[in-house]
DNA sequence: GTCGTCTTTGAAAGCGTTTTCAGAAAACGT
DNA sequence: ACGTTTTCTGAAAACGCTTTCAAAGACGAC
């Protein structure tokens, strides 16, 4: 690979002089650079990033880290910040969490040893202090969790008010016996959800214990297994509530199970509208969690000076899609 | 960030010193090895992956090309690549081609300058002349594309036998009438799956003639639209094969307006195996396509010397996954 | 005590750039 | 023609590390 040193000799030049057509930072005479740029050409030359990184203290690198990349609802964040990182110059690094402290630990430490200019961090198993600590003085977003200290480098979604516009939702089609589906893993993000789901339910004088809950991992296995459960326990639901669209989609599988008649026989409620929730059969009512737009809205934060920042929303806002997993009630339909 | 040189003056020893019990490379003295351990904890110090990547001439990255992070089944390759990439201590650094000339050629153009140790390619636009020239002499897999020149530097799918399994499949179900919902790009996969498609029909007798085929573009939306032409235009059809698993989720949706009992009336094929399939119902029967696995195997061929390789297979075969879509044809339950 | 052999160490070169600094050449004003 | 400014250029330092080289000690053998 021709380095600076072959594109001088070559074009008769000190490096200096090719370095600055390389950058542009100065002027250099037109027959010396055509010169430089001529030789470049013919030894197809191509600036060793390492090297500039080096000497500039700046990588152009955009380090990511999601929980897993087969996952639709990442594979969403990770596109929405690698258009934006491109239309920045930026290169992303990417690396998986698995919802695993060690893993997610490692993954941080690579990202910071190489240099990423900034961090974009999606963790579910690390606590605060740790994220904290390890991150260090490095600028970073944190994505889709709220941590006080950082509160302005923090990108977070309403999941309170996703469950409750989404029971609300459900109310309002006038179901009354609904069922809730949620992660057996105690993460913010579900108590939230179920937080405001409750809360809809209880303005409708529903208290907790008349929620019917069950709890399962947060796949479509679970949601599968967990809807199998609540049908069997309480015969009178005529909707469900699912923590996201992965375990709805499980939930649609075991009411097809049953010959049930989607949605005139019972409604389906997911969260996050990924890709997904478009397949499922049928086509899935969710809340939208606007995944894409956070990560776009993380590299520009990274980008961006900072005086034009302030304006820009911290909290991102559910909104209802609708679509025909959720009718409203009939009674005796079923 | 404290460098080398802090530690060194901490721990009052030589850089070199330092430097060789980071890398372990020479014996040092019991005491100054615990002086610099000390110094280096006390620092929080962090190598800086940079330089010594510039020393060293390998930057442990490793460079990765695919069409986009979104679908599912770059992120099932992407996930196998990450998984194998951390066992071997290397980075992914990942960017999107979007199925896009300039995007492919400039993402890769990315990918090089950043000095990856290796390139893992999935491109769908640029040409084999291309693909050649801008890899030079660099180290890559071209995953899902046999390019003669580097035939040993490719991982493909038997895309043939895909299509040639899904028909006879369908076919061995006592089909008859099978119509074909594939891409309207003239991409090589399509060619070949198609001509596997009815290579099988062949055999069983049915000439081009006799196959209902519709084209569109290769999304849900597409599937769903040839579908729709499909149907009313060959009111005896019993069965679909997709193109992809993706198309054959648009497809379904077709049906499912229709109000045909699924897979009793009607049955569909997919190919892909891709996450998605397990979530559309009835869930697909489709063919595998180990990708995860490719992108495995990938990393392998670029981290294990050469001499193991040779008997590593670079054609990777399909395989039939039954699920609920197909079904035994029964005449007259339509 | 002297020599040879190991072991451990620091100085220095080098990786491929950018950037500062100062000098040379050209252009300008008078 | 002469000083002054401006434009252009190359040498050299710096970025943070690894590795080579040679020197300094330690140690045993004679």
């Amino acid at each position: 690979m021709a380095t600076i040193k072959d594109v001088a000799e070559r074009a008769q030049v000190s490096i200096s002089t090719v370095s600055r057509v390389l950058t542009g930072s100065t002027r250099v005479a037109d027959v010396k650079s055509k010169a430089v740029r001529k030789a470049m050409a013919e030894l197809n030359y191509q600036p060793n990033a390492v090297a500039r990184a080096l000497v500039g203290q700046r990588t152009g690198m955009l380090g990511l880290m999601v929980n897993s990349f087969a996952d639709p609802f990442f594979g969403a964040l990770m596109s929405g910040v690698e258009r934006e990182a491109r239309l920045h110059g930026m290169q992303v690094i990417a690396t998986e969490g698995h919802h695993d402290r060690e893993r997610e630990r490692d993954a941080l430490c690579s990202l910071l040893a190489r240099r990423c200019d900034a961090l974009i961090i999606h963790a579910l198993s690390l606590s605060d202090t740790e994220l904290l600590e390890l991150i260090g003085d490095n600028t970073v977003v944190v994505v889709n969790r709220h941590i006080p200290a950082i509160k302005d480098r923090c990108l977070w979604f309403d999941n309170f008010q996703a469950g409750y516009m989404a029971a609300r939702h459900l109310l309002e089609c006038g179901h009354s016996h609904i069922g809730w589906i949620g992660r057996n893993e105690d993460i913010p993000d579900n108590r939230d959800r179920f937080a405001g789901f409750t809360a809809a339910m209880a303005e409708h004088g529903l208290m907790l214990d008349d929620i019917a809950v069950e709890l399962a991992p947060g796949t479509a296995a679970g949601g599968y297994q967990a809807a199998c459960r609540l049908l069997s326990k309480h015969p009178k639901l005529s909707a469900v509530q699912a923590y996201n669209d992965v375990m709805a989609g499980g939930c649609l599988r075991a009411l097809h199970e049953r010959n049930l008649r989607l949605p005139e026989e019972f409604s389906v409620m997911g969260i996050d509208d990924v890709y997904l929730s478009e397949y499922l059969y049928p086509q899935l009512t969710t809340i939208r969690y606007p995944i894409e737009t956070i990560g776009q809205r993380a590299v520009q934060m990274i980008c961006t000076p900072c005086d034009q920042l302030r304006s820009l929303e911290s909290c991102f806002q559910p909104t209802l899609i609708e679509r025909v997993s959720v009718s409203q009630f009939s009674p005796g339909t079923r």
